[in-house]
DNA sequence: TCAGACTTTTTTAATTTTTTAATAAGTTTC
DNA sequence: GAAACTTATTAAAAAATTAAAAAAGTCTGA
């Protein structure tokens, strides 16, 4: 049946992505298929052009067994990374690489209903521009804030349509594949693949940005939930201030810490006439700002550190809750923020210390990304090969075979 | 290979101990295997006796189907559910009945060296009593309060071992398969297999008693953690008060709410001369005095009401925190207090309301066990069957095969 | 009420896949 | 340098899945 081999190669290359190198041993492992029908599925790949050998792996005390990898030129990403102000667009290869520049586009997502046609028209244009073969593109990953189900394709905060399925929408108009999701779920995906989270079935990704994200990841996997909106970690109510959050409620852990708060309380300082290096900043262009602010942290200006330990001490606290309530193995800190680097560690450390038990934050590992301003597009990238199997054409429900349709 | 059908076989025991009355196609679904493979091993275990079919399931438009279920007096449970103070030991079959009465003994946990021999010597007695045949007896369940390793099979709280697994020690003592796990995650897995959460894939069932425990369930299982330590819920740091908790720090959720509490501010209360139908209350007792609290709720005096909806409130801010993160279908209360039933509904919605966004909360479902306090024993029975094929003699790692290893 | 069309389950047969086994080739260790 | 070990390749045997046919029961419409 060659349809259903067809399943079993596609999961192949998804491995392959996700992991280069691997040998036909652990391939088989990975697809849960037998040896020989590995070998046999790896060697067609070759044939395809779709896989290459690459040499031989150290020997564990036999015959060295080849690796392989995904053939260069061969297949394309397209991967969008939205705030809620600024758009990235770039098309990755197999490697992560971005092939040609980023493309930066300014497209306020509230309450702007040109957003989706002009989103739609700067993809179509950054695939053009690349001169890449559509057929060589194998999708679109779309990552962006606010209340993303995965499942609908709908996101309830932005780009409205209606009822109707946005990644539909965008896939009729462009002729690929198209998937979204959470802004921090895609950066947690990132990190778990290829980041510090790597291999981690139990992580705490926190996305320090505008606000502070979390994606989940339990047992492995990314987990968003029943309708996919796990992970509001800035608005859980944790502190009795009497702030109000742009949720409309009081007391968030946004009010309490974000880089949005960071700029905020540095620019009422320094008008307040705060010493610091910082005096001419221009607070305009927030991301300008903000990365002016991360360079006098490591720069060791006193007033940029006393603001960034106060907001991770705050995140502390949150954490403190992420741990009673998930216990997990590691906390990897990404996003934006994470590239102001070691800075965060003490104080959060600070307030496990203080509220958290024991026994619970010894086991718990914190961490820093080493994706830093690129996870968001590299997790949306790789969401399109999460889905690559399902993806692929020539695959109907039936020809799949019982066995598979019961997932 | 009869050992690898004999894994099959175990998983369809399995599946027809959580569920009666399934058909030969839903057992073909559950286990992914096909259904004439099935089929014939079906009918060995019905020739094997054990189980045996219990008639027709109603006609879906055609051909009415065969349903199976369990034989009964083939195989039992022991089942242990621990608190603080009382543990109780029963016997089960496999339709959750008890079989005789179930035991109860007055064994304090903290500092308690003598502890373990006793359960073991008290295990003992129940299956002599039961007069069952041990080679009839699936294994032990236990469920106890503490940090419990599932893995190791350790409590870092009580029965300290050394760095030995009391389920091994047990295990050599009784001659049984042993397996332990927290008593709020044991709570979950009775609501998700038998309760209010059956067949939920994301549920936080909520274990009130004398402290505020949470079993997950995420993605249809029941979620542990890095360690085991998932759903420390009483602990999160949740409020300013000042107030020391048992665990030394300040201001966790269980200085605001938890039977205990309610307890302690009933007695504090009448001695204080608050008007009530329990001015008669004798507090040396705690389950007694509980559960004569629960009634004067039931008959709607005025102040024990009071004092459940304070904690009630309380209870749904830390709620508002589960929901925040996880994004749960459904929610519900168990343990001993869920006895006070509906009660607790109102002010836990009343603070979701406050602090809780609308979109999160308005698809979670709230609801009250059905199971009260006979979950944990449920739940203890439930997690050796969930083992079940795990326990199975006759099955090494090798014989079990390639694919089977992987996981 | 009773054919006959239609569903669903069960059984049987054919196909495919996985296992198993045997052999060859390359590494490491003693 | 031989023995032990691991990977790769091939072929034959065993087992499971898939597909097709038969059986059993429901439902519809005269």
């Amino acid at each position: 049946m060659s349809d259903k081999n067809r399943l079993v190669k596609s999961k192949l290359l998804r491995e392959l992505y996700f992991e280069e190198g691997l040998t036909c041993a652990d391939l088989a492992l990975k697809v849960q298929k037998s040896f020989p029908l590995t070998a046999k599925l790896i060697e067609e790949l070759v044939s395809e052009n779709q896989v290459v050998e690459t040499g031989l792996a150290p020997s564990t005390g036999g015959r060295r067994p080849l690796t392989y990898a995904l053939q260069k030129g061969e297949m394309y990403l397209v991967s969008v990374a939205m705030d809620q102000f600024v758009t990235k667009i770039a098309i990755m290869d197999m490697q992560n690489n971005f092939v040609g520049p980023v493309q930066k586009v300014v497209l306020p997502l509230p309450n702007n209903p040109k957003a989706l046609s002009i989103l739609i028209e700067k993809i179509k244009e950054a695939i053009d521009n690349s001169g890449i073969e559509v057929k060589k593109l194998v999708g679109v990953g779309i990552g962006m804030p606010g209340f993303v189900d995965v499942k609908k394709g709908v996101n309830y905060s932005h780009l409205h349509l209606g009822n109707k399925s946005i990644t539909r929408h965008i896939s009729e108009k462009i002729g690929l594949q198209v998937f979204i999701d959470n802004d921090s779920s895609l950066i947690a995906l990132a990190e778990r693949r290829f980041g510090a989270a790597r291999n981690e079935t139990n992580a705490m990704v926190i996305n320090i940005g505008w606000g502070v994200g979390l994606g989940l990841i339990l047992n492995g996997e990314l987990f968003r939930g029943h309708e996919g909106f796990a992970g509001e970690f800035s608005h859980i109510p944790l502190f009795l201030n009497g702030k109000l959050c742009s949720c409309g409620k009081m007391g968030c852990l946004e009010t309490e810490t974000s880089l949005l708060l960071i700029l905020e309380k540095a620019k009422a300082g320094l008008e307040a006439g705060r010493l610091s290096m910082l005096t001419s900043i221009n607070f305009d262009d927030l991301e300008v700002a903000c990365d002016l602010l991360i360079q006098a942290v490591h720069s060791g200006d006193q007033f940029a550190v006393e603001l960034f330990s106060k907001a991770g001490y705050n995140i502390g606290k949150g954490l403190a809750v992420l741990i009673h309530l998930l216990n997990p193995k590691s906390i990897i800190l990404s996003g934006r923020g994470s590239c102001a680097g070691q800075i965060w560690l003490a104080p959060i450390q600070q307030a496990l210390n203080e509220h958290c038990i024991p026994r619970l934050y010894q086991s718990t590992h914190m961490d820093i990304s080493t994706l830093g301003l690129d996870a968001e597009l590299i997790g949306a990238a790789a969401l399109v090969m999460e889905n690559f199997e399902k993806s692929q054409p020539a695959l109907t429900a039936q020809s799949m075979g019982f066995n598979v349709a019961v997932n």
